[in-house]
DNA sequence: TATGTGTTATAGCTGACATATAACAGTTTG
DNA sequence: CAAACTGTTATATGTCAGCTATAACACATA
């Protein structure tokens, strides 16, 4: 289902909704799918339901997830808009990241390659608007 | 002295850490300089005196700074090239980062420029090797 | 001697995170 | 209807990281 680390130093309830936000942005999960019950997360990871419940919650109050009391939990239309919505909106802390790395004397390049390697070298373009 | 936030998600200890880091990359602090004392920073800020140990103690342990007792902390020699070995070494949560923005659809040219803007777009190379 | 430095020890507070339990309500299926 | 799912709410408790508070000791310098 969700693979947990207790010992991790991020929440369980962040891990939860990193592993989701992945499932869905990788099309593992679309809109109008069911996701794995609360009272089923909870007893295939021994994880507490309120834990998962917060989880859950979160997603619902960013729109990604909906609930339908009796029924679960259902994936939004334009889930992967608002999860990338989301993600761009932090992307300050991913600059100044990169800003640090400058100070310090990383080259440019070093930073492209970074780029290059999680995108895949033959990429070159991506869908650019 | 240090700009803390003792607000912020990230604790106060690490917020000490990183802008010491910040000041040696940048060369306000070079190695043999005396930085501020625990007790001058504690005064100035308000934070506990334990708590400013605690972020010195940490970059003591990775060699960063160095203690003297009774005369002070010293930036270490090679200081600035052992922040940066440890910030490649977590190079894999940017990787990590940047995978997520592409799984995601958000073109590869969008990341570029996200870089561009961190290292200025005149300085096209950086001091590769 | 006085002041400023690092260092150690002990104790306590607070909030985030997670747990444990229980109960209530809506939906589906047999 | 009854059973077995679902989400939801409430209350109480436990744990731990982070931070504070206070004090004392040792070393260095002026």
């Amino acid at each position: 289902m969700y693979t947990i680390d207790p010992l991790a130093r991020k929440p369980i309830y962040e891990q939860i909704i990193d592993q989701l936000e992945l499932f869905i942005a990788t099309g593992a999960f679309k809109p109008g799918d069911k996701i794995p019950s609360v009272r089923a997360v909870s007893t295939s990871s021994g994880v507490n339901p309120m834990t998962i419940l917060k989880a859950y919650g979160e997603l619902d109050s960013r729109g990604v997830i909906s609930s339908v009391p009796g029924r679960g939990y259902f994936v939004s239309q334009g889930a992967k808009e608002k999860i990338a919505e989301a993600k761009m909106d932090s992307s300050g802390e991913l600059k100044r990241q990169i800003a640090a790395l400058k100070r310090l004397g990383v080259p440019k390049s070093s930073v492209y390659a970074l780029i290059d390697e999680a995108y895949g070298e033959a990429d070159k373009g991506g869908d650019s608007k």
